[in-house]
DNA sequence: CTATATTACTTATACGTATCAGTGATACGT
DNA sequence: ACGTATCACTGATACGTATAAGTAATATAG
C-alpha cells in the first residue's frame, strides 16, 4: 500500500485543543521553561495528546522565533575516496550531537564555484558555524563567504590568521614515530619521505631530526631517501638505502603505503622484520598496518579528534567571542610486531 | 580582531528599504516569481541593493511559508571504521545538490536509542525523506519512527515490504568474477567464502556456481572452502585448496583482503600471479587491489550508485506517491594483472 | 471616447513557535 | 475583611518569507 498522503502535520494548536488548554501552554510544557508553574495534571493531559497525535515540534518554526538555528555546516573537499573522512566526519558529528546540533554535510570535489554554492546554501540555512575540512594536512584558500560565519579549517591552514585551525602535529608524530625506534636501541635509522612538499613532509622529516638530535645522534643524509609516497615509491626507496654497505638497522616510513613497498623490498633482500629492520609506518591505515605480515608499528593521525575539536572551537568561538586558536594535535603510536 | 558580535541578520524589508519597494517586490525578484513582472530597472534596483546589503534569504522563514523543506536525512550505523562510506555518502549528496536538497548526517553506530533519537531529530527538521544506510549488505531492522517519513533502505533490507531499499546484486558479482576466469579458459576454479551467513556469502556462491553451470561444469564442493574474512583467513583457505593433489588453476576470493592472504599462500607453494594461478577479489578496497603485485582484479561495489539511487527514489516516491522498489544494483569488473 | 485588460506594483496574511503581558481565581498575611 | 502575592493559565505578537488579493496608472479594443 503506497504511503497515504502527506496531510497537514500536527501543531501545537491541535495539541492544545486536543489537551482543552491553550497554544501557549502546550509550548510551556514541552519545552519545560523555567518560570512557569504547569500543575501535575494538566502537563500530564498535555503530554497525553501529544503522544495521542503524534507531535512532533517544528524545527524551522523554533528557529524563526529563537533566532538560532541547531546547525552546523560540514564543507568536505573530498570524501569518496580517501580513508580518513569517516573519522574525521565522527568526531564532528559526535561533538555536534553532544551539544544538540545537526551536521549540513556538503562535498565539493575542491571545485571552487561548488564551494562558494555550498556555502552559501549553508549561510541561507544559518548554520551557528561551517567547519571547512581537507583530507590531508595542506595549505587551503577557502572562497570569501566562509567569513560570512564562524569558521574553523580542519586538517588544513590559511593566510587569514583570524580563521581558526587544526591541523595534525607532524613533526612531534615523526619525533615519536623515531623515538619508538630509538628506544629499542637503533641508531641507524633510514627515513624515506614523500617527493611532495607539504606539511606532513616537512613535519616529519623535522621530528625525525629532532629524535635523533635529542639523542644525540648526527643526522646523516644518506640515510633518507624521497620518493613518490605509494607502495612502489617505498619499494624503491628501500631498495635503494639497503643496497648500501652499512645498511640501517631500522627505517622509518612516510606512509604505511610506503611502508607495504619497503616490506616487499626487505623480503627482496631477505632481511626479517623486525630480527634485521625494524619498521615504523604512518597513518594506521586500516587494510595495511593491521594485515601486513608483521603488524606495521605506525602512527595514527588524530582524526577524529580534529572533527571533535573543530566542532568545539566552532562554539568556543561563536558563544565567547574568543579571538582564533590554532591547534596541532599530538599522533599516537600504535605498536605491533614491526620494530 | 575577534569578530564582531552578530548583528540583526538583513532581511527582505531591509533590501526592500534601500531598493525603494515592498517586501513583495523583493520577493518577486529574487524567486524570479511566474506571472509577475517587473520592469528590468526595478529588477535591477533591487539586486543592486541586495548585493550592497550582503543579503541572504533566511531558509528557515522559506520553509515556514512554502511547507517544504530542502533537508534529505542520511542515518548511517557506522561511518569511521569502513572504507566504503564515503563513496555512498557522496553518492547522496551529488544527486541531493543535483535537486537543491541538502544531507542532514547523523551516524548512530547503530545503538537503537542514538537512533531512534537521531530520527526523531530528523522529523522535527521535515526532511522530506530518510535514507536509512548500512555499510555492510544485511538485513536490517530500521525503528519503528522510520515510517514517519518516506524512507528508503542503503545497502540493507527489513521485513517490511513497503520500505524501498536498495542492495549490491551480489549473485551477479560473484557470476562475473568467475565469468572473468572462465573466459581465461579455466576450468577449475577455486573459491574461498567467508563463513558468516550473510547476503554477500550466500549471492556470491550462488553466482560461483551460476556461472559455473552456464558454462557447462559441474560444482566441485572440494574447490571451496569459508575462512574468517581477512587476511589471515584467506592465507589458511588457499593453502587448504592449493595443497589438495589436483589444484584449481584459478581462484575466486569473497574479499581483496582474503586475497591479499591468498597471495602470500600463493608466493609460499612457489605458484605465481596470474601465471600459475588466475585470482579475482571483490570489493576493490583502495589499498589493496591496486597496492597487491600483481595488481588484483576485483569487483567494484556499486556503492556511489547506491547512494544516488537511494536519493533519487525518495524523491520519485515522495512526489509521485509510487509503490517501494526493491532495487538491485550491478557490481562492476575492474581488470588488473592478476587474472 | 469609454470599457476593459495589463502593468507594476502594495497591503495583508499565514506558516508554527516562544515569550511577554496580562487576568481571573485562590491563598496568605495582618 | 481587605490588600497583595502566587498560581495557572490565556491572548497577542513577532520572527522572515511567499503569495493571494487589491489598486492606481497606463495601454488596448471597440
Amino acid at each position: 500500500m503506497p504511503r497515504a498522503k502527506q496531510t497537514r502535520t500536527t501543531t501545537m494548536k491541535d495539541v492544545a485543543r486536543q489537551a482543552g488548554v491553550s497554544q501557549a501552554t502546550v509550548s510551556y510544557v514541552i519545552n519545560n521553561s523555567a518560570g512557569e508553574s504547569i500543575p501535575p495534571d494538566t502537563r500530564e493531559r498535555v503530554l497525553t495528546a501529544v503522544r495521542a497525535l503524534d507531535y512532533r515540534p517544528n524545527n524551522a518554526a523554533r528557529h524563526m522565533r529563537t533566532q538560532r538555528s541547531n546547525f552546523v555546516g560540514f564543507v568536505t573537499d573530498v570524501i569518496a575516496t580517501t580513508p580518513f573522512a569517516g573519522a574525521i566526519i565522527k568526531g564532528a558529528q559526535d561533538a555536534a550531537r553532544a551539544r544538540g546540533q545537526i551536521l549540513l554535510l556538503v562535498n565539493t570535489e575542491g571545485q571552487p564555484e561548488i564551494e562558494s554554492q555550498a556555502i552559501e546554501s549553508l549561510l541561507e540555512h544559518r548554520v551557528a558555524g561551517i567547519i571547512y575540512a581537507t583530507m590531508y594536512h595542506r595549505r587551503a584558500a577557502p572562497p570569501a563567504n566562509l567569513a560570512a560565519a564562524p569558521a574553523v579549517l580542519l586538517d588544513c591552514f590559511s593566510d587569514d590568521p583570524s580563521l581558526s585551525s587544526v591541523v595534525p602535529d607532524e613533526a612531534g608524530g615523526g619525533q615519536a614515530a623515531t623515538e619508538a625506534l630509538l628506544r629499542k636501541g637503533h641508531q641507524r635509522i633510514g627515513f624515506i619521505n614523500d617527493r611532495e612538499t607539504v606539511p606532513a613532509t616537512l613535519g616529519r622529516l623535522l621530528g625525525y631530526q629532532q629524535a635523533l638530535a635529542a639523542h644525540g645522534l648526527a643526522f646523516d643524509p644518506d640515510l633518507v631517501r624521497v620518493s613518490s609516497s605509494d607502495a612502489h615509491g617505498g619499494y624503491d626507496a628501500a631498495l635503494a638505502l639497503f643496497n648500501q654497505p652499512q645498511h640501517p638497522t631500522a627505517l622509518f616510513c612516510y606512509n604505511d603505503r610506503m611502508a607495504m613497498g619497503a616490506y616487499d623490498a626487505l623480503r627482496k633482500l631477505n632481511l626479517s622484520i623486525p630480527a634485521d629492520v625494524a619498521v615504523v609506518g604512518f597513518d594506521n591505515q586500516e587494510n595495511i598496518a593491521e594485515a601486513l605480515h608483521p603488524g606495521l608499528s605506525t602512527m595514527q593521525l588524530p582524526h577524529y579528534q580534529m572533527g571533535q575539536w573543530a566542532l568545539e572551537q566552532l562554539f568556543e568561538q561563536a558563544l565567547t567571542g574568543q579571538p582564533a586558536v590554532h591547534a596541532r594535535l599530538e599522533c599516537s603510536y600504535v605498536e605491533r610486531e614491526s620494530v
